[in-house]
DNA sequence: CGCTCGTTTGAGAGGACTCAAGGTAGGTGG
DNA sequence: CCACCTACCTTGAGTCCTCTCAAACGAGCG
């Protein structure tokens, strides 16, 4: 996600009104795609990946939630039925509450609806952001759109370590693992990228 | 876009804030890619195309905005540039008003700041959508994606005229024209869609 | 009729995917 | 301290299929 605005629903607020914490092993699925969301979900603890998959079981990574940040908001409120799962990276504990008690909160607080609001704004222009990343025809190109999005700090000139391993990369750009591989090695020989022990930094 | 939440703010209101309208002719720009947000805007008459586009000049369009739907809200509340440009498909009213005055609406009316935070919910299920027609790697698959996704009664058996040409349904699942008319053709023989008089039923 | 836009067909090349196998690092347990 | 295991990374060869480029046809419209 966007690091922009990373708004989230107060903690007691949620409990106060019927929020409740759950638990989610690693690897545990939280929903799964084609579900009737029942739930708005808040992470607390842990790190959860959200992923739609086509008929050949190749999964895309949409993006991963960590604690503060929401996830599944998007069906809860239109009440369409999932088109990602989530599943618990690490172990993960989640505030879920329903779909009737979150209208109520943005009912009573006027701040939560605001804030949210902004949230969904950065996660509007993140899914966009992600558009941009799969058509981007040329693996270089892809990963490049890729490596700039995730870059927290845009104008850093030294290169930075990016915390993803290679089969990460290939689910956030819908390539294939050796595909991505090939392509970084192309991109250091280019200078675009350094490889230091297997570890990319750009 | 999707017609679920087709929410948008009463013109009345917006006018009041500051809001103007303004009048843009078939294939002017309304904004381009890395400008900065200044705007956000509400279609009044005409319709939108809001796309990206990649190095070569390829385009994915992102949505059509009709009557009554905004675009660029997610920039204008995050203050991030534009990743996308929009270009008036047709002659063109649109109704822009500042993020100043925009915030003043949301603060002074928080039935506006909920249905636009719908009206988002529905934009960031539609772009998780998009993200899907973009991984299936058959075109067949994406082809198939879209069509799903435009239909507008799912549980219509008939088939139905998709108001869509092949270089449209092209720029929307990041494929090449030719490459979607023989997609087509193979889709029609094995009884999928129709095509009659070169018009294509789903 | 002539223009424009959308559709269609053909031939060819490039490149990502696929499958298969091997290599490397870090962690765990004896 | 070493052997093992697992997860990740790397390399190779071959196939398939989309893209590319080029050309032409069809329909709608002034």
């Amino acid at each position: 996600m966007s690091e922009v605005y990373n708004t989230f629903i107060d903690q007691n607020i949620l409990i106060t009104y019927g929020g409740f914490a759950k638990k989610y092993e690693k690897g545990e699925i939280i929903y799964q795609e084609g579900n009737t969301p029942n739930h708005f979900f808040q992470v607390i603890e842990g790190e959860v990946r959200v992923f739609c998959s086509n008929s050949e079981g190749k999964e895309l990574t949409h993006y991963y939630a960590s604690p503060g940040e929401t996830f599944g908001e998007s069906q809860i409120l239109t009440g369409l039925p999932y088109t990602c799962s989530a599943v618990a990276k690490t172990p993960t504990v989640v505030i879920k509450i329903s779909k009737e008690n979150l209208l109520n909160i943005l009912k009573d607080f006027p701040e939560v609806t605001r804030d949210l609001l902004f949230s969904f704004a950065a996660k509007i222009y993140d899914g966009a952001s992600s558009a941009r990343i799969l058509i981007g025809h040329t693996p270089e190109e892809r990963i490049l759109q890729f490596l700039d999005k995730n870059k927290t700090d845009k104008d850093q000139q030294a290169k930075i370590l990016v915390p993803f391993t290679r089969q990460q990369i290939a689910d956030f750009t819908g390539l294939r693992v050796e595909t991505v591989i090939r392509t970084l090695i192309k991109m250091k020989d280019d200078g675009v990228v350094n490889i230091i022990n297997r570890k990319l930094y750009y």
